[in-house]
DNA sequence: AAATAACGAAACGACTCGTCTAGTATCGTA
DNA sequence: TACGATACTAGACGAGTCGTTTCGTTATTT
């Protein structure tokens, strides 16, 4: 038994019984995240988001656990895939810019769920497996294809730990929307972009 | 009009009325560690801390805002300095040491609290502020110290950008405990410390 | 027409938050 | 000794949230 999905994914048969509301499930996520736009996070509660949406809270309930994941549907709904950044020189390059893309995203609104996000599933490990499946590992999945390719192309020499890697370059923007508070500049990405890749560029 | 600081720090002049209770300050201290530690920050409420204190709701908030300020006064109150390795041969050593330490005492129970807090403030402005004030700001500094110490030995080229370096070096760290959940073994610190200081070594 | 399942409206219990009221205890000072 | 100031306990309070449930309705398949 596992948790309601929202949507049926590819399996669109037919089935017996009123058919779950497309409309309903839109409105559902919109009102979501225009609240959270609007109010933050503290402005989404689950009545406000079935209010907002004109929609009975049983209906919210029906296919998502409780509020988070509702944002969570919310925001891979929205996400857009990576760029591949085709026409940047290097690779050092293209991450340079797909870190100021991401920098970017998540101190505006757009990507302001996604911070909220983390927050929550520190206390949610249900939500933090979710994040994980539906967010996480989809965007580490192109990053990685993105440095196999550099050292297929043979710009990078052989990576050991592919995800050590990433994890020393997302790791500081990370850290510093989340706990320092110190603001993400072009100045800092490139320090760090730099300073990955300092020791594995081949020159 | 500030907001009611715990304790009156160096003030110890006797004043009118009756005296504030340390008794019952530490009793609250000691009973939201306690129940965060017996049952996540999912567990710590006002209410609950009061009861487990043997103490009136009341007190607890004519000391404290909410129960996020009680558990970062408790995480602050149990905070060692940190260690200075003096007998670490390098800096960079040293900073090996004290990012394992670092790393261990955030994924064991007794900095679990931290993660809970820094999860806390994303949504709480007053809370962030309060967080690097007590808690973020007075580490750095350390940490800024021994970047500037090894560089008047000589054993640094100068560094323009402390900040940068620090945060290179522990957001990895931060970033996988908070965001990715990989574990932060021995390999992952080394992997960290030795990019950070190949460009800013002197050999 | 019957079976099935989603829908809306709304109430529910349990919980939490932060405030507030009363009455009591313990201190300095007049 | 009386008084003012302050901290304390006990507990009620209103507002809000969560997630569940009931009940009657509606849409679709068989």
């Amino acid at each position: 038994m596992t948790t309601p999905t929202p949507g049926r994914g590819l399996d669109t048969r037919a089935r017996r019984g009123r058919p779950r509301s497309e409309a309903a499930r839109r409105a559902i996520l919109s009102a979501a995240e225009r609240l959270f736009r609007e109010g933050g996070f503290g402005a989404v509660s689950v009545d406000a988001i079935a209010a907002a949406a004109g929609v009975s809270k049983a209906t919210v309930y029906r296919w998502w656990p409780n509020k988070a994941a509702v944002l969570l549907e919310s925001v891979v709904g929205r996400m857009r895939p990576l760029a591949d950044y085709r026409d940047a020189p290097t690779l050092r390059e293209k991450f340079r810019r797909q870190l100021a893309d991401t920098a970017r995203y998540l101190t505006t609104a757009e990507g302001a769920p996604v911070i909220a996000l983390i927050a929550a599933k520190q206390g949610d490990p249900q939500l933090a497996r979710e994040f994980a499946e539906r967010y996480a590992i989809p965007r580490r999945a192109r990053l990685r294809a993105m440095v196999t390719e550099g050292v297929r192309r043979g710009e990078l020499r052989p990576v050991k730990d592919i995800d050590a890697l990433i994890d020393m370059i997302y790791g500081p923007i990370y850290y510093r929307i989340l706990v320092t508070g110190r603001p993400v500049d072009d100045a800092f990405v490139d320090t760090v972009v730099d300073s990955a890749f300092e020791r594995i560029e081949r020159r």
